[in-house]
DNA sequence: TTGTAAGCGTTATCAG
DNA sequence: CTGATAACGCTTACAA
């Protein structure tokens, strides 16, 4: 009974008042004027809920990431910031983002597939993260018409796309990196590589070994799950060779202080004895002792893309899914006993 | 036009579809089972807008959250651990969460304010963290009949209340533990006064000044804002004095962080020559060199807590909002010189 | 145990 | 430029 009010209140139809909430063009001033008045005075807020029901958009935008109270996705640096770029980028477009809750329902029943329940919500996009494009149910709403955009994740479909880093890119900038200050040992330790960026940054760590006429050996590749414990096991393992390297890079920023940790325990210090090369620049990366080199994603600007295509995809139904790759950036700090400090700003700060 | 399918293909009205839908008991086995099978044939699933007109209940509770892209909250490692539980707690109960876009709408008009928003999408209830109680727009939130729970935010309202650490217990703890490895000038790298966390974690180190009968002094009281930059600062500040402190309890990690950073850059090593003790327990704590003792907040049981008490408040309109305050616990690591190592489950993890 | 029908608060179509 | 009125998809009396 609320559009009601405000009609009466102007002494308008409900229809009119429809229209000036809208901003349709064929209305009088003078009614508009009324119309709005009157609106503000009671302090009126059209109801979603009825809208959605008619015109089939919702204006809020879903965002999938994996939250198990154990290794929770949103607790990882990397989606944290993203989805503070996506929340920005959705948000200057009128859409608000809900967050999949990815629990078991309390009467046992399992969670509903992602596609079950962006119908359910009316949905207007889709944001994935965290996830695995083999999951089925995730590849269910790929091949659906629902917008939907993956992060560091090469999901496509007809309405599906996504926005990366530059992997290769940014894992070859780090091995040129260690060449140039001299490292002729360079290991790597990976991320999963079922994994688009483990895979990645694999390939591009031997691309550069490749470019720059250094031999590959199995023996120098670890492989990690992106977090601080497996960089100091893939660490120990690394210096249990009979030749250790003298320089890693780690593929993700969390597995590099895994792996100084390790190497300070086995009484080598960085950069001293060891170079050390992350990825990300997550938060930790600056404050930490020694503060580390590292391929910074833009993580923010991951968001933002992420938004821009979905609400470009939700305007036009027959716009072409995007698949970008957003630059990234080697940034110097004294885990490679460079003398070079690039103060970035932002660095070392909230 | 959807119920009526499967009303149609299971030959029964669609108030019968929907008495099954939502368990009613006064429903024949056999009807109950043909419409169930129809529904799943044709891979129902209802509309949570039509519900929502209806019924008042969107099954959705509102987070705010402050996400400007500059000194964003959803950023901060504490928040993204409530939200963690705060997310699984209403999961579990079948609630989904919608982050509150906080930015300015593209067409230039502002915000609306959340009672506002809150009513446009209908939301059981909303979770509040990382505002100001005497923000307006938080304290028309808290007058408002809604269900509403803030997280370290002391906000009361007839149906809103808080949940918050021990923040007195806790800072009290830091002290004690300072004293009893000896020290007697013990400073204070404190947070806002103006927020809750910051003035109780003054207010139990002065308490625990007095109760061990050392002398207050306001010149070792620095002032700073939670994170790096603020503990750097203070620290140089407490650096600077005739007669520095021994030790330090900063109200947050990442200003324990910062002011172990100044320490170090003045050539004094922690521990040997300066304790520190922080608070929260986020994941830098246990990463960072030394590893921090600090103040463990169980962050995933404040969301948890919110969760629950906002569930209840929804299904009880008459329940009294919750004054709840969840405990904390001393953490020891190295940057105190204690020998002692206590390790934690999960330490050093993702 | 089941069906009919009246809403819920909007938008959209069609007259006027 | 404005007003009736029929949807939108569902829940819920009220009857049967």
């Amino acid at each position: 009974v609320s559009i009601r009010e405000v009609a009466k209140k102007s002494g308008v139809s409900i229809a009119t008042v429809s229209r000036v909430l809208n901003n349709y063009p064929d209305v009088s001033d003078e009614t508009r004027r009324r119309v709005l008045e009157a609106a503000r005075e009671i302090d009126y807020t059209p109801t979603q809920a009825a809208r959605t029901l008619v015109t089939k958009r919702s204006w809020v935008i879903g965002v999938i990431l994996f939250t198990g109270l154990d290794h929770p996705d949103i607790q990882h640096p990397f989606f944290q910031e993203v989805l503070a770029g996506l929340k920005h980028g959705v948000g200057a477009a009128g859409y608000d983002l809900l967050l999949f809750a990815n629990e078991a329902d309390s009467d046992g029943a399992g969670r509903q597939s992602y596609l079950t329940r962006t119908r359910h919500h009316h949905l207007d996009g889709v944001a994935v993260m965290g996830v695995s494009a083999r999951d089925p149910m995730v590849r269910e709403l790929a091949r659906s018409p629902v917008a939907c955009v993956a992060v560091d994740i090469d999901l496509v479909g007809p309405r599906t796309g996504y926005v990366m880093s530059d992997n290769v890119g940014g894992a070859a900038r780090a091995v040129r990196h260690l060449f140039e200050l001299g490292h002729q040992r360079i290991a790597l330790i990976g991320g999963p590589t079922e994994t688009r960026p483990g895979a990645d940054r694999l390939l591009g760590y031997r691309k550069e070994l490749d470019t720059l006429d250094l031999e590959y050996s199995p023996a120098y590749v670890q492989i990690g799950d992106f977090y601080p414990q497996s960089g100091e096991d893939a660490m120990r393992a690394l210096l249990a060779l009979p030749e250790p390297p003298t320089a890693v890079f780690a593929a993700s920023d969390l597995m590099a202080v895994g792996a100084v940790g390790a190497a300070r325990e086995h009484g080598l210090s960085v950069p001293e004895d060891l170079a050390v090369v992350g990825f990300d620049d997550v938060q930790i990366a600056a404050l930490g002792q020694p503060p580390l080199t590292t391929i910074r994603q833009d993580k923010v600007a991951l968001g933002l893309r992420a938004a821009e295509s979905l609400v470009e995809m939700i305007d036009d139904p027959k716009a072409t899914p995007p698949a970008l790759t957003v630059p990234v950036e080697l940034v110097v700090r004294e885990s490679c006993g460079s003398r070079v400090r690039v103060l970035q700003r932002g660095d070392a700060r909230g």
